[in-house]
DNA sequence: CGGAAGCTTGAGTAAAATCAAAGAAGGTGG
DNA sequence: CCACCTTCTTTGATTTTACTCAAGCTTCCG
């Protein structure tokens, strides 16, 4: 089938979903939906107002955006990259499947970080006021909220936790048992998998420069404990790599 | 006046106090209370069931402890340490005065990290069931526990990016930085204070060796960007070491 | 006074950043 | 389908930086 085609079919099959899809939503036990069960999830309805696609690289939100929305990732992942006084970028949080990002806006009602799309991505859009109105409606929709941000958060945490190890090599590691936690809590190959991250990205957001992640990376091949390939990876025996990372220093 | 005694008082007036004082709160605006009026703030008077007293270096609550309760600094700091498998510790993050501890266990129903005291403090210990009904009965405290949460979060990251940068002295720079707009947030002396971590603390949380945390005190000391015996700091101009943290690298 | 933490300083070593260049991969248009 | 371009990635040689091990110092407390 022609290329342009399907594309053209993906975007009609977007346009004419009605928002309220979240009883049908695929990645309901990632999302709010966690533990309600159909009748629960379906007052979720209009929670989501509507599906927003987000090709790789473009921007959902900048940095200075006033906080009206929160955003759950339907498919696909995203980068928080902050910018500093003097121009330079950092990744300060990736987001995948099933996380919800824009929370952080609700500290001072300004979004601090821009988002950015690492591949073709669909977020739903969640206006603030309509979840605050189901929480209040439901109590068990905010305790589900609750458990989501705190999710989110708890990943960002294990990140700073390899990030602040001294090895490259270690950091490299730590962020690859990470991100493969991440796809095996959402139910996806954990062993094989491609990273939506250039090296550059991943250098950003580990705290090294992009040769010395390559190095590492080539490193972790000669020694057998993962086959990289681009981005590509392969982890032969998750459990051996984990214990190499808990060995080293 | 005796010692012993005066501490007896304390404890005489921390147990004598009714538990619902977060109209009388001093550090009501940085907590649950921020926003809300007078009239409001007497809503929370039962969210709160008692103040604990943790004496520096005392355990708030363990890694593993099952998720039933927030805490809010009420004084002092904390830390949250997190114990690998292998038995290594490592900082995970720092709380001040204001900030609320033990969300992170929503996400799975157990408390990821230990929370230790950096000096004597007192939390505010919050059955999160009695939050749940508030916030169920006034939206407002919703949006406002969402804001602390976020507040939370928002710190952290801003940890995180100091600690991905390259330089060991522009991580103690940024920590310091970090340190002080904590400070200025709470409206305390943010020019000069007394850091409630060791050297080896700062190490750990920003993931360098207690000589290198050292030696790069001392090299800001001797740029004269500040002056620091021990854990006390004085930043002589804080527009001048935010200026130098953003043109090194 | 003596002991124990915590902090600083020094010299040598290991590691990552830097500078530089070449090799793969992916997309575009002929 | 191929040649060409761009972008991403790897590798090498050198410099800079932080780690390591070691010793001395200060501060606090019994």
């Amino acid at each position: 089938m022609d290329h342009e085609l399907l594309i053209a079919l993906g975007k009609q099959s977007f346009a004419s979903e009605r928002p309220n899809h979240c009883a049908q939503c695929g990645i309901r036990e990632l999302c709010l939906g966690s533990g309600l069960d159909l009748h629960q999830v379906s007052g979720l309805a209009d929670v989501v107002v509507e599906r927003r696609r987000v090709e790789q690289g473009k921007v959902l939100y900048e940095q200075g955006a006033p906080f009206t929305h929160l955003f759950a990732i339907a498919s696909g992942s995203s980068k928080a990259v902050a910018r500093s006084d003097d121009g330079r970028l950092q990744i300060a949080a990736l987001a995948l499947r099933g996380d919800v990002v824009g929370f952080l806006g609700a500290a001072s009602g300004t979004q601090p970080v821009t988002v950015v799309a690492l591949e073709n991505s669909v977020f739903c859009v969640i206006p603030y006021r309509h979840l605050l109105r189901r929480i209040s409606q439901n109590q068990l929709i905010g305790t589900q909220f609750h458990r989501l941000v705190a999710r989110v958060m708890q990943q960002r945490q294990q990140a700073f936790l390899f990030t602040a190890s001294a090895n490259a090599e270690r950091r490299i590691c730590g962020f690859l048992l990470w991100f493969s936690d991440q796809l095996a809590a959402r139910k996806q190959h954990f062993t094989e998998f491609s990273l939506p991250l250039s090296r550059t990205d991943i250098a950003d957001f580990v705290g090294l420069r992009l040769e010395t992640v390559s190095r590492a990376f080539t490193r972790l091949c000669d020694l057998n404990l993962i086959e990289a390939k681009g981005r590509h990876i392969r982890i032969p025996d998750v459990q051996a790599l984990r214990s190499w990372f808990s060995a080293s220093r």
